[in-house]
DNA sequence: TCTGGGGTCCTAGGACCC
DNA sequence: TCTGGGGTCCTAGGACCC
C-alpha cells in the first residue's frame, strides 16, 4: 500500500515563474477548407472523419446549429439538410501542409515551442511577462493572431497562464468570450477566480467524462472548485495525474514545454469496416493492406519495429451479436520496417485470434518499441550460456580489425546482482545496450 | 556466498487528448 | 441501416524470476 506523501509531485525549480501561450487554430479543418475557397465564409460547414462517418469539425455556424463533436453523420441528417450544410470528406494532406504554414509562422515569434497538435502549439514567454504591463503580452499575443491570419489565412485564438493548463483554460475564454475577442490573458490576472469560476470543469484540460461525473458528484462544477479541492480528495479520485492537474491550477507548474519531438513509441493502422466481416481470408486481406500502410508509416519517418500487435474487435453498437476482442502481440525477432516481414508476422496473428461465428467490425495492427532504423541488427550468436565467450569476442574484433570496426556489433549484458546489499541498492539493475565493451557501473 | 521480498513482464482495461 | 483514427499515460493482478 502505497501513502500519498510517497507520491508526492517533485516541482520544477522555476514551477512558479513560467509563461505559456497556447495558440490554437479555430475550427481547423473547416478553417483549412475555406482558405482555399471564400465563398465558405460565413457558411455552416462541417468535415468527417475517414469514412465520412462521424464529423470531426465544425465551423461556428455548425456548431451554432447545434451538430456536436464526434456525432454520427447520420444523427444530424436531418439539421444538414434542412440547412444547407455544406459537409467535406477530410482531407488530411491538406490539413497538415496548412498546420506546418502556421507553426512555421509562430517559430518566429518564440524561440521556444511546443507543437502539441496538428492545429494547437504552445509558445513558451517566460520573461515577457515582467517587460511590461498585462496589456503588453496582450497586445502581444493580437499581433501573433493577426500575422497568423495574414499569412496562412487560419483565425487562432490565444490564452496565457503561468502553466500549461491555465493557458488552456485562458485559451477556452478566449474563444468563447466575445469581450475577449480571441485572446485572453490570465497572468497577474485580477479575474482569475471569475474566469475559473466560468469555466465548466468539463472543459478543463484532462477532465474527461468519467472525472465530470465523479466530481460532480462530490459538488465540483467549475475550475475554480476544483483548484481549491482537497488534495487528499483529489489524489484518490483521480490519481497522481488528477492532483498534478490541481496544482496547475494553483499556477504551479508541472508540465514542462516539450520542444523537441520524441519518437514515436507505436505507429497504428486501423480501419472499421463498412459491413461486418465473418470470414478469415476477408480479415487477413484487409490487415495485410494495413501493415502495408503502417510499414510505410514506419519507413517514412525512419523507424523499425521491434514489436507488433494484432487486434480484431465486434461492433459495440450491435447489441444482438456476440462481443469479441482480442489483440496478440509478436515480439520480433529483429527490428523492421520490412512490409513481407510484418505482414508475416501479422497473418500469423490473425489465425491466432480469428474465431469463427463472430462478425468482426474492426481490425488494426500496431506497430511499436521503434527504434531508428539504422539500428536494425541480427542476432548471430547468443554468447550468454556459453562457455567459449572469449573465442567468440576475439573472432569479432579479428573480422572488425579486417573489414572496418563496427562490421559486426556485439551487445555485452552487465548485471549488477539483485540481491547484494539493501533494498534501496538492488534496482535500477544495469544493463547496456549495442555498444563497444563499456564497463557497467551501477549508479 | 546466502534467499525472501521486491522487481519486471504480461495482459487487460481505463481515462484522456486532438 | 449507418457510430473515426491515432495517440499517450496510468493502474492492477498474476506469473515469474532470482
Amino acid at each position: 500500500m502505497r501513502s500519498t506523501t510517497e507520491t508526492a509531485i517533485t516541482l520544477p525549480t522555476d514551477a512558479r515563474n513560467r509563461c505559456f501561450a497556447l495558440v490554437d487554430c479555430n475550427n481547423f479543418y473547416a478553417s483549412c477548407e475555406r482558405a482555399f475557397d471564400p465563398r465558405l465564409e460565413n457558411k455552416p460547414i462541417v468535415v468527417l472523419s475517414n469514412n465520412d462517418g462521424c464529423i470531426v469539425a465544425r465551423s461556428g455556424e455548425a456548431k451554432a446549429l447545434g451538430i456536436g463533436m464526434g456525432q454520427p453523420v447520420f444523427k444530424c441528417r436531418d439539421i444538414i439538410e434542412k440547412h444547407g450544410v455544406l459537409v467535406f470528406s477530410s482531407n488530411y494532406t491538406l490539413y497538415g501542409n496548412m498546420s506546418e504554414r502556421v507553426m512555421n509562422t509562430l517559430s518566429q515569434f518564440t524561440p521556444e515551442m511546443e507543437i502539441y497538435s496538428i492545429d494547437e502549439a504552445f509558445l513558451n514567454l517566460s520573461g515577457c511577462d515582467h517587460l511590461g504591463k498585462h496589456g503588453d503580452l496582450t497586445e502581444y499575443a493580437r499581433h501573433i493572431c493577426a500575422t497568423v491570419k495574414q499569412w496562412t489565412g487560419i483565425p487562432v485564438s490565444i490564452g496565457i497562464g503561468r502553466t500549461k493548463t491555465l493557458a488552456k483554460v485562458a485559451n477556452r475564454i478566449a474563444k468563447k468570450s466575445t469581450r475577449a475577442n480571441g485572446v485572453f490573458n490570465l497572468m497577474n490576472s485580477p479575474h482569475m477566480d471569475k474566469a475559473l469560476e466560468w469555466v465548466d470543469i468539463s472543459d478543463v484540460w484532462g477532465i474527461g467524462g468519467r472525472s465530470t461525473k465523479k466530481l460532480k458528484a462530490y459538488g465540483i462544477n467549475n475550475a475554480l472548485q476544483l483548484r481549491d479541492i482537497d488534495d487528499q480528495l483529489i489524489r484518490r479520485q483521480m490519481g497522481i495525474v488528477g492532483l498534478r492537474l490541481v496544482y496547475e491550477l494553483r499556477e504551479i507548474s508541472c508540465l514542462s514545454l516539450e520542444t523537441c519531438t520524441p519518437i514515436r513509441k507505436g505507429v497504428t493502422s486501423s480501419r472499421s469496416f463498412g459491413r461486418k466481416i465473418e470470414s478469415l481470408d476477408e480479415l487477413k486481406e484487409a490487415v495485410a493492406a494495413y501493415v502495408t500502410k503502417a510499414a510505410i508509416k514506419l519507413r517514412k519517418q525512419n523507424l523499425a519495429a521491434q514489436i507488433l500487435t494484432v487486434f480484431l474487435t465486434t461492433n459495440p453498437y450491435s447489441k444482438n451479436d456476440k462481443q469479441y476482442s482480442k489483440s496478440v502481440v509478436f515480439h520480433l525477432p529483429a527490428a523492421m520496417n520490412n512490409t513481407v516481414e510484418l505482414i508475416h508476422y501479422a497473418m500469423q496473428g490473425v489465425d491466432k485470434i480469428f474465431k469463427e461465428g463472430y462478425k468482426y467490425k474492426k481490425a488494426g495492427v500496431m506497430l511499436a518499441e521503434l527504434i531508428p532504423a539504422e539500428q536494425i541488427q541480427t542476432t548471430l550468436f547468443d554468447l550468454s550460456n556459453t562457455k567459449r565467450k572469449n573465442k567468440l569476442t576475439e573472432a569479432i574484433d579479428v573480422i572488425n580489425d579486417i573489414m572496418g570496426s563496427g562490421t559486426l556489433k556485439y551487445a555485452i549484458q552487465g548485471g549488477t546482482r539483485p540481491w547484494n546489499g539493501k533494498s534501496e541498492n538492488r534496482s535500477p539493475r544495469y544493463t547496456t545496450s549495442w555498444k563497444e565493451l563499456p564497463t557497467a557501473k551501477a549508479d
